[in-house]
DNA sequence: GCATAATACTTGACCACTCAAGTATTATGC
DNA sequence: GCATAATACTTGAGTGGTCAAGTATTATGC
């Protein structure tokens, strides 16, 4: 069975518009915040599993990167002052990285940062229905490739 | 104003989407054909503008990366015999890229492999409405951004 | 309870990209 | 037509990620 002629231009669209997006939310983030996107969605993720701590993997799925990848990125939070790191009692492989306040202070200017970055997109201006047709296409899509 | 809940959500499920592509496609293509998806979108390219060549410049806008990277990209391509540059006539600063025919014909194949990816995606079930739908969304989003 | 497997993490080697700066060439304005 | 600016490209340095391999620890099956 033959394709739709539309599929690969939305997809090469799609591809585009996550790569503008990240852009953008880089400068904004480094510019005003000093820290990159990346970080920025650590940080987050890192405040959502506030009281326990988050080990590498944890983080590594939430933001789709490597645990190496998660490993060499908090070096420099925790440098900065943003994330502590301790051992796990109960499993001894694990490191569970937390928000210091510093950590969570910065977040919450952050946040400010990307919801204005949020602001600026037309998805902004759709109707809720609208927009929860194109979420739930995206997450098809996902699920479809996890 | 306060943003919609559904935005911050949907656009970290678009961030996902795409970086599951990329992965995806690059894995198809690099296991069968030996090329990443950055070389395939660029012998693509390339086969659109078949009779005068590309610049980098062309290049580098229509996959979205800098000029710089196509430089490093097509080196390689040229190694492989898939890929010849010649200066232009009329204007001395340009390099113009082309097809060999080598290069036309593993793009060939390639083109079935990327078209074998794209087929398993839930979008190839949509209806066409559907579809259209989802890229014009996509479409004002790279709009707003460029 | 012990061998084997699985998991969590880190590290070294590498890769693909960006940015800034430099060179060569062409376009523009006066 | 000449100075200045703009454009096309390349390169060096840096960055941020991947992958594969190694270590330490925990879980599993018999």
């Amino acid at each position: 069975m033959t394709i739709s002629p539309h599929t690969e231009p939305t997809v090469l669209e799609l591809l585009e518009a996550a790569s503008l997006l990240e852009r953008r939310f880089d400068r904004a983030l480094s510019h005003t915040k000093g820290i990159s996107f990346s970080e920025y969605r650590i940080l987050s993720s890192l405040a959502a599993a506030e009281t326990y701590g988050s080990t590498r993997i944890d983080l590594a799925n939430s933001v789709c990167l490597t645990a190496s990848a998660i490993t060499r990125a908090l070096r420099p939070l925790e440098k900065l002052g943003l994330v502590v790191t301790e051992r796990s009692e109960r499993d001894a492989r694990q490191s569970l990285a937390k928000l210091t306040p510093a950590g969570t202070e910065l977040l919450e200017d952050a946040k400010g940062i990307f919801q204005d970055a949020l602001r600026d997109l037309p998805l902004h201006g759709l109707k809720k229905r609208e927009i929860i047709e194109f979420q739930n296409r995206l997450e098809e899509i996902n699920k479809s490739l996890r």
